[in-house]
DNA sequence: CGCAACCTACCGAACAGTAGGTATATAAAC
DNA sequence: GTTTATATACCTACTGTTCGGTAGGTTGCG
């Protein structure tokens, strides 16, 4: 009771997933909606076992040790396992959904909305690096087929909100005319690039700076 | 007997792993140094299955029914799961490892050896499908702990192989002066994302001319 | 040849431990 | 007294692993 949603607030970093926020269709608890802190603490440790381990590699024993309570109550506020991986999943690409659909819908130059793109990206992975983790973890196993949620669609449609973004480009003249859906995969296969290597090791990628970097060579090209 | 070691051969595809191939520390079987069809089944079921399903997710009992054998005999050419599981992981990176290194030592332009370099990922991954799902469920969860070999040093080595390849290109002037190391991450990047989209997809990514599509997006850059 | 000794390659059954999940009790709050 | 929130103790199913055994072949030797 004393401790309650610390660990994942970062410094500079508002963009952090809140348990208390809209919630998807799980039972309300209480005439009053607020969180149990209890509930919060299982849903955070989870994330972070679930992260580390994978969905099979970590046990409810494991989960309910660490936010320091019992099986039963557990179960008392998530019917099973399985329903709390995929509540997490889906709180995690939900929030980052909006993240990236505010980063679409930003003004300024196309250069800029790239790097707004592509500050999302990298902000949301560095404030949420165990959700980040375990969505890939959940992309690369097949627990796909575990978590009731169609990822192929999620990420396609992400990647088709890029490639909008770079069809404008294309028509204002800013991007050369080309496929802008090939453009998207490179330029969200870069961008995944450095999450990935933020993930294995935080301290290795210097995030001052990085999306203007990125975007300005991505558009320049790397030959001479 | 009479079907041994089919199933991984693709038909345009010679780079697929063959169990035979020098093996790596484990009891030879035999005076004559033949490799038993049963432990070549076994590895190739086990690395299907642990790419579906991720290390935690497969039982030894379903390894040992999809080899058609019983768990004695399966201990009998492996000493534990967790071995089994890190020679194929060995196995699958050290093939990959020769690939790379052959691409990256090539003749030719610097644009026809990033080419080269391009088209060595995407038919490996094309061509041991299930492998390169094993490797990536291990990359994100963390049984990286699990098994006994450097990852982020694996891939960094790769790293630092393209980005010595686009360095003289740079020396060379094929290359704008920057970042190596930035360039290689954006260049792995991209060939990353394909590879990620055809493990979820294999039809949705055509894989004709791909790789010098990407290469030369990549020199020129998107802007116009 | 006959036969014992040994080997590889495999199997059926069982082990101790742990998995997810629950029936039931209890303690406090309304 | 009902509801909310927690715990103890237990269930069955399954886990990785091993034990003891054996079919069938090869070798060594008289």
């Amino acid at each position: 009771m004393e401790e309650v949603n610390d660990k994942v607030t970062h410094n500079q970093c508002s963009m952090h997933i809140n348990e208390s926020g809209a919630q998807l269709t799980h039972e309300q608890i209480g005439p009053a909606d607020a969180i149990p802190a209890v509930r919060q603490r299982i849903v955070r440790e989870a994330t972070r076992l679930f992260a580390l381990k994978g969905y099979n590699g970590v046990s409810v024993r494991e989960i309910v040790e660490a936010a320091g309570i019992t099986r039963p109550t557990l179960y008392y506020y998530f019917p099973s396992k399985e329903q709390l991986f995929e509540h997490i999943i889906a709180e995690t690409l939900g929030e980052f959904r909006s993240q990236l659909e505010q980063a679409v819908r930003s003004q300024g130059s196309l250069r800029e909305r790239l790097i707004q793109i592509c500050r999302v990206h990298l902000d949301f992975a560095r404030c949420n690096a165990d959700n980040c983790h375990l969505v890939h973890s959940v992309l690369f196993t097949n627990e796909s087929k575990r978590v009731n949620f169609d990822l192929d669609e999620y990420f396609r449609q992400n990647m088709r909100m890029i490639a909008d973004v770079l069809a404008e480009g294309m028509a204002s003249g800013d991007i050369r005319s080309g496929d802008p859906w090939l453009m998207a995969m490179m330029f969200g296969g870069i961008i995944h690039m450095f999450i990935m290597a933020m993930m294995r090791d935080p301290a290795a990628v210097s995030q001052e700076g990085l999306a203007e970097i990125v975007v300005d060579n991505l558009l320049r090209g790397l030959g001479a």
